[in-house]
DNA sequence: ATCCTATCCTGTAGGC
DNA sequence: TGCCTACAGGATAGGA
């Protein structure tokens, strides 16, 4: 569920409301998320406080103070597909369903963790490691077109795979890359290598403005999304494609068409998306190579 | 090595 | 109404 934007959403509401206060309690469901809770894992809040909430990718990172002021470590959270935090100043009066953890804070707050698939993550890690497989966050550097163009020429899987796997870029999913791809009129089924320069560059600034554009309306709810207000994502009314299939292409009219790859939908224009001919190839090579 | 498929789960929407 | 299937924002162990 969600990407970049919601979990940024998730993270700029945890730094507001969760740092500071000491740990009362914690509570858990005994359930396995997509890994099993720690042993201990309860045990290991007591009397600390969270003072922080930073950012990669798709994975939160709630830096930890323990009891004895040691903090040498952060509680890495990861959404997955259906993960949700929530807070409230009081206890809750009753669990949500699919509840797995509740941290109650000394003021009677309650943060709370929920996640109906469990396909989430909650795991203590040194305060400075970068999960495995987790590559540029396009966030935390300036995404160009050159660094762009020179990670797809190392690949041979369609552009829309590429856009998804974490460990070049991380935190674009199956909405933003879709998006992107047709902001920046490219077809998904296109192999990344054979992108151009001039390609490149486009889809760089599709993706860096698709996720401030989402960001900026707290991302987007299909179903299951809120925010730590329970509000949802706003972001859905603007999407272009994604969730569009049969619904005329807002630039050309043109139906927006639904494939499988790799086990994931993609929505696209067939028109405003087309392959290239190798009329505007030339032309796109040359634009590339003087430059422009 | 790289790419793709199946898998972990529950909920929901749509067809019959 | 109920039953069935397909699909959902993700990550990843394996097989090809």
């Amino acid at each position: 569920m969600p990407e970049l934007p919601e979990v940024e959403t998730v993270r700029r509401h945890l730094a507001r409301r969760v740092p500071g206060k000491r740990v009362r309690s914690v509570w858990t469901s005994g359930h396995k998320l997509r890994k099993p809770l720690a042993r201990g894992f309860r045990g290991s809040f007591a009397g600390g406080r969270f003072t922080g909430v930073r950012r990669i990718g798709k994975f939160l990172f709630l830096d930890w103070e323990s009891a004895d002021g040691r903090s040498d470590r952060s509680l890495l959270a990861h959404l997955g597909m259906t993960g949700q935090f929530r807070d409230a100043r009081q206890a809750f009066r009753e669990r949500p369903l699919h509840t797995h953890v509740v941290w109650t804070f000394e003021d009677g707050s309650e943060l709370l963790f929920a996640d109906p698939r469990r396909f989430g993550l909650l795991e203590w890690v040194a305060r400075d490691a970068r999960p495995a497989n987790v590559g540029a966050d396009p966030t935390e550097f300036a995404l160009s077109g050159e660094w762009l163009a020179a990670e797809l020429a190392k690949s041979k899987a369609p552009v829309k795979a590429f856009l998804l796997d974490q460990r070049k870029l991380a935190g674009v999913g199956n909405i933003y890359a879709c998006e992107a791809l047709f902001k920046a009129g490219i077809s998904p089924k296109r192999r990344a290598r054979t992108l151009s320069q001039e390609e490149a560059r486009r889809l760089a600034e599709a993706v860096d403005s698709t996720l401030k554009e989402a960001i900026g309306n707290r991302g987007t709810t299909i179903s299951n999304y809120r925010d730590l207000d329970d509000r949802p994502g706003e972001y859905g009314e603007r999407l272009l494609v994604y969730g569009r299939e049969g619904e005329p292409c807002r630039r050309c009219g043109a139906p927006i068409r639904r494939i499988v790859q790799s086990g994931r939908s993609s929505f696209f224009c067939a028109t405003c998306q087309r392959k290239p001919t190798r009329t505007r190839a030339r032309r796109d090579a040359r634009r590339a190579g003087s430059g422009v």
